[in-house]
DNA sequence: CTAACTGCAAAGCCTTTGCATACCA
DNA sequence: TGGTATGCAAAGGCTTTGCAGTTAG
């Protein structure tokens, strides 16, 4: 399963490589398609499916519980929501301490970190 | 708007007021039922509405893409979703130095920290 | 050639909304 | 009693899935 390169496949690969941030399938497939051509909506979940499950994209949620997608070949960082243009920018944040000060026995496997509020354009 | 006292507020409020953590529709409907007899999801959906836009609510959103709902009046703290038995579970984190290495002229207003492991039963 | 992939449409969740009924004050 | 709140069912948005047709290798 999952093996051939096909038009669409390597599309949805060239706008997820080149993103700011996570992108949600809406705006997969409005980018990929002009790239492409044709490109239904059930393809890019397919796609981005089986990209998650592969560990090749991360899966991102934010406050209006639309999953968005991003290329895993990034260093790891954290997400900024511009709360006007509502677009997400990826960050760098110190995350060293947060295994600090949790309940005994927990064990982490990873995490996730957004801050709200404005973007440098929107300020 | 919002103004009478009913046993499916009530019930509503009790629930979330002793909950460990956020709390889905679905989850609130079935706590609270127990103690108001009737409860509709739609109602469950209109109340914690009501009450996010009051400010009374938090809403919390984790990779599932539900929205959970949370009693305000609580200390600032993050949460711990559990891969094994899914509950999750208020935690408290350093977060002061969050605002620092963002990119010049970004204004934070709020943050959502999310763990992700096991807790301490299922470990 | 044929197994994998795509597109379309239908179906499945979560959530919201319209409308008639129930109920607090 | 009057107007708010509730319940039900239908509708809406995101995501998944079945199926028939297309395409990579």
């Amino acid at each position: 399963m999952a093996k051939r390169s096909t038009r669409q496949k390597r599309a949805i690969e060239q706008v997820l490589h080149h993103a700011r941030g996570p992108l949600s399938a809406r705006q997969i497939q409005a980018k990929a398609s002009e790239l492409c051509g044709s490109l239904s909506l059930a393809t890019v979940y397919r796609i981005v499916a089986t990209g998650a499950e592969a560990g090749d994209l991360v899966t991102v949620h934010l406050e209006d519980n639309v999953t968005r997608y991003e290329d895993k070949n990034r260093k790891h960082h954290h997400h900024f929501l511009c709360e006007d243009c509502e677009e997400v920018i990826d960050i760098q944040l110190p995350c060293e301490t947060l295994a600090h000060r949790l309940p005994e026995g927990y064990a982490v496997t990873r995490h996730e970190i957004t801050l709200y509020g404005r973007c440098a354009e929107c300020a």
